[in-house]
DNA sequence: ATGCATGAGAG
DNA sequence: TCTCATGCATA
């Protein structure tokens, strides 16, 4: 049955890195990533939402939500509500007529397609192309400085960096959270020595910020004159064979380069990407050689849920007021705008996510040449 | 380019 | 249950 088949887990499974802990310093991403949070539009709805929660939780600083069915919940809404009629001057909408959906569900798959199969060890015997038709993608972590992500077969352990943390994580995503700390150096690792060395990088200078932006505007431009797209880097990568390193996603490889990424992330991902790139310039010069080597040039239905704008701006609202809603207080808000709780908890998790990503440390005026594309 | 989702791993 | 890394599907 439809089992979820579904690749993403297998994936991860099957291909996890382990080692990462990159973390970025706190201090990073707190301070000057909270800032720039919330993007848009409805800020003056957060805004008032902030507001109210002011006078509130000056107070009620525990529990801000306690109230949250009468309380601040439907403050929210209303606001919510005024919000909308300003900017869609129409239908009002406390409850919505129920023309606008929310929480709309879009077809799923079943099988289809691209089997984007788990990695395993990839190398396949038939590496024909660099595409590979089974595109296996990898997950990496960051490792501490200077990722490379190894998957977790071959290199966990490892370590120090990492200090604290760190167990290892295992199969999976890698993914590092829990510590924070800067960095450095764990980059005498045999096996990340040599892909620092391939990927020709510096570790410190891979941690920074800056360089990040750099590096990923630099990524974006060599990879358009190469004339390939995001989607064609991600395939790509499996034919780099770089230890535990598989296929990536359009989604990612975009996300690299708009620095809508972790700032682990990111760091993990550099060294990948650079050596890609790297690989991809060589082959281009050299009119593909090596024939041994695969070129790194080109050559199902998941249901899906949407919100409607005036419970996002709702969400929002709620947000700013309490980013981490109890159970409870989620189920509140679930049944108030008429969305599944679930949808609602994973709202919750991607806004924060949304929240930290390191698009929000850098600011322009740090890179003088302003940044591809992002705001602000 | 992004919204919503999944799943591993860590508390 | 949360955080993270990542992906699919969609706009």
């Amino acid at each position: 049955m439809t089992m979820s088949m579904y690749s993403t887990t297998d994936k991860m499974k099957m291909s996890a890195p382990s080692c990462f802990p990159g973390r970025y310093s706190p201090s990073y991403r707190s301070s000057e990533q909270m800032r720039r949070c919330m993007p848009n539009p409805s800020s003056r709805l957060l805004e008032d939402a902030s507001l109210l929660c002011n006078s509130w939780s000056a107070r009620q600083n525990g529990d801000i939500f306690a109230g949250i069915n009468d309380g601040i919940l439907s403050r929210a809404e209303a606001l919510a509500a005024v919000d909308i009629q300003k900017h869609q001057a129409q239908h009002v909408h406390s409850q919505m007529p129920s023309q606008i959906k929310h929480d709309v569900m879009y077809h799923h798959h079943t099988m289809s397609g691209p089997p984007q199969r788990p990695l395993q060890m990839h190398h396949s015997m038939d590496q024909l192309d660099m595409l590979d038709p089974t595109g296996q993608m990898t997950t990496l972590a960051p490792i501490s400085e200077s990722p490379l992500t190894p998957t977790h077969q071959h290199l966990h352990g490892s370590y120090h960096s990492m200090n604290h943390m760190m167990s290892h994580h295992h199969p999976g995503t890698l993914s590092g959270h829990t510590g924070g700390h800067h960095g450095h150096s764990a980059v005498h690792h045999p096996v990340i020595t040599a892909a620092v060395a391939a990927a020709g990088l510096h570790p410190d200078t891979d941690t920074d910020p800056r360089e990040l932006e750099a590096f990923a505007e630099r990524f974006k431009q060599r990879r358009i004159k190469l004339g390939v797209t995001q989607a064609d880097v991600g395939k790509a990568l499996a034919n780099l064979k770089l230890p535990g390193v598989g296929a990536l996603s359009q989604s990612t490889i975009c996300r690299f380069e708009s620095l809508t990424l972790s700032h682990n992330n990111m760091i993990a991902l550099k060294p990948i990407l650079q050596a890609w790139l790297e690989e991809a310039e060589a082959q281009a010069k050299n009119k593909r050689r090596d024939p041994d080597a695969p070129s790194v040039l080109p050559a199902g239905e998941k249901k899906r849920t949407s919100i409607a704008a005036p419970e996002k701006r709702s969400l929002e609202a709620y947000f700013a007021v309490q980013p981490r809603p109890s159970g409870e207080k989620i189920a509140a808000i679930a049944e108030k705008l008429d969305l599944k709780k679930n949808v609602v908890r994973v709202w919750f998790c991607n806004q924060r996510q949304k929240q930290k990503r390191i698009v929000s440390s850098v600011t322009p005026s740090m890179t003088g040449h302003g940044s591809a594309g992002f705001g602000y």
